[in-house]
DNA sequence: CTGAAAGCGCTAACAA
DNA sequence: TTGTTAGCGCTTTCAG
């Protein structure tokens, strides 16, 4: 930047404020110091800058694995949103995982980063505390709040009961949940909102009939198998995600029972290949691409200076397919 | 940091060789340091120090698109693989196009990363040039060579032959292909290798039975109804990837055409719905976990000081399933 | 074995 | 409207 200014024969701090805008300087000046760029090929360092200003064009996207579609798209979502504001996204999986959890949220503050967009599992709700605290934008993306933080989070009641519903219409009485696990913070929302509603369907949910799991493939299939297994099957499953519904699909196949003959099946998400398996899944839709658009909004807003928290429903839908 | 010099009595060059261990310190001041870190809390501002030495803890991955699972599974390899050793990964999407991948790659000489991995797309084949003046690491995952780069690319010529084989052994003869852009820097080499091989197999590939376009789902069921409404329809096609195998498939339903009853279809990359989809792909392997593990080592070697170029080849493998 | 001090490249008072 | 300068927190040479 000095060879900028010697170059341009104004002094560096003109140079600064020619790149930032944040004074007024003469045309004259602000061209002899744009040709002088021009000609070095300089451009500002980064790292000097969030040095001496604590802030860097870093933000984090800090989800349970990026390997799951919904995450994977959520990424592109936010990244895209982004990228026209200067900013770069960093994608990190923690497994579900507390410890790494909370690891890259301290890696956050400490790398000063610009914001942080979260799917938290098994965090303390208090746990952004510490970013407020240190003026770091966050929003949370979840079921459920986690304290003084900037909320997106699914509408979903009415999906969930446009989808029992439809389960009850087809004369299933009994049903049953694949749930997440139980040390999650909040327990599980969508279990509850299953359990809220269901009544009201004429459905019900016995206590043998919800168990809990990791939102994997591998744990699908093996909850799914307990249900099977159990006294009285139920006639339906609703499913934590839609890869929980494909672990379910696994088990089902090997003990071969029919899909939705002997029994139906809901995931949860939409994921693409949710269309893609068969029977094709019913589930209910959370667009990934809207939620990232929810949350990249939420979060530009913080750092141009909102403080008075918020929230944004995204609104979940019901997507009849064959597996019901 | 000169808070703990100040607490443990010393100066802050000693926090920062006992920090550093670059070079010897008594027992006595180390421990007095490390207590007064522990009791302040203090740890390093990576910010900082990346200014002062002109290195970061980043790692940059670059990829044509995370939504594809493919590169999901490939940015948790990663990402697993370098977290071990303090970097960090940001993940980057290009949409494949040629000024984000040049963009991306300014990014990452400018803000000193640490390393990155590529798969570029439409880049010049002397784009890495400036990587290695920099003196910043870099590995390219592609089926290409990118100039003097290290290389992480499939060893497929036996999964292809014996893909071929398979095919032939079904009584297919006319084959055809669902290639990349025709601008891709070093053109497809999927489809060369398939061209290499075909004769061999006693299959042909007439030119109208080759159609290019993206790596997405629609391109590909735009391709294959091209290719289903060619004057002679070829009785396989394969595919650039699963997905726009998938895009087939999307095609072939809409024309009431069977898999492979009417025209078989094999994949590429064997990504987790390969498997899900009816008919079940049947796709060449390229095991995206492993291709992380390859390309986050030679990435820790350069890392680490090795200068003299290095190819690593990860073996594709033929999955039989029903689609052919 | 340890300390003093320069300086990485930038921004933002403060002065002019 | 522009310049001077301190200093962000660290690493590393040079002295001791």
């Amino acid at each position: 930047m000095s060879d900028v200014a010697r170059v341009a024969g104004v002094s560096s701090a003109t140079v600064s404020y020619v790149l930032s805008g944040k004074r007024p300087v003469t045309e004259e000046t602000r061209r002899s110091v744009e040709s002088a760029i021009e000609q070095l090929g300089f451009s500002l360092n980064p790292v000097a800058r969030s040095l001496r200003t604590g802030k860097s064009t870093m933000v984090a996207l800090v989800v349970p694995d990026i390997a799951n579609p919904f995450y994977a798209l959520l990424a592109r979502s936010i990244q895209d949103e982004l990228r026209g504001r200067g900013y770069h996204v960093l994608v990190s999986s923690t497994g579900a995982r507390r410890d790494e959890e909370e690891a890259l949220l301290h890696e956050v503050v400490h790398q000063r980063f610009a914001g942080v967009v979260m799917t938290p599992f098994r965090l303390a709700t208090d746990a952004f505390d510490v970013l407020r605290s240190a003026g770091i934008p966050a929003v949370v993306s979840a079921d459920v709040s986690f304290g003084d933080v900037d909320l997106v989070t699914p509408d979903a009641d009415g999906a969930v009961r446009e989808t029992l519903a439809h389960v009850a219409a087809t004369g299933r009485r009994r049903i049953g949940v694949l749930a997440g696990p139980l040390d999650a913070t909040g327990g599980d929302p969508r279990l509850e909102r299953i359990r809220e509603h269901a009544a009201g369907a004429g459905l019900r949910i016995d206590r043998e009939h919800v168990v809990h799991g990791e939102h994997t493939r591998e744990a699908g299939a093996e909850g799914f198998e307990r249900l099977m297994r159990a006294r009285t099957r139920p006639e339906a499953v609703l499913c934590g995600n839609d890869i929980t519904a494909v672990g379910a699909m696994d088990t089902a196949e090997r003990l071969g029972l029919d899909i939705p003959g002997d029994v139906s099946l809901v995931g949860h998400d939409d994921i693409e290949f949710a269309s893609l398996v068969r029977p094709r899944l019913t589930t209910i839709r959370y667009p990934a691409r809207e939620v990232g658009r929810a949350a990249a909004g939420l979060l530009l807003e913080q750092i141009d200076g909102r403080t008075r928290r918020r929230t944004v429903r995204v609104a979940a839908a019901f997507v009849a397919r064959a597996s019901v």
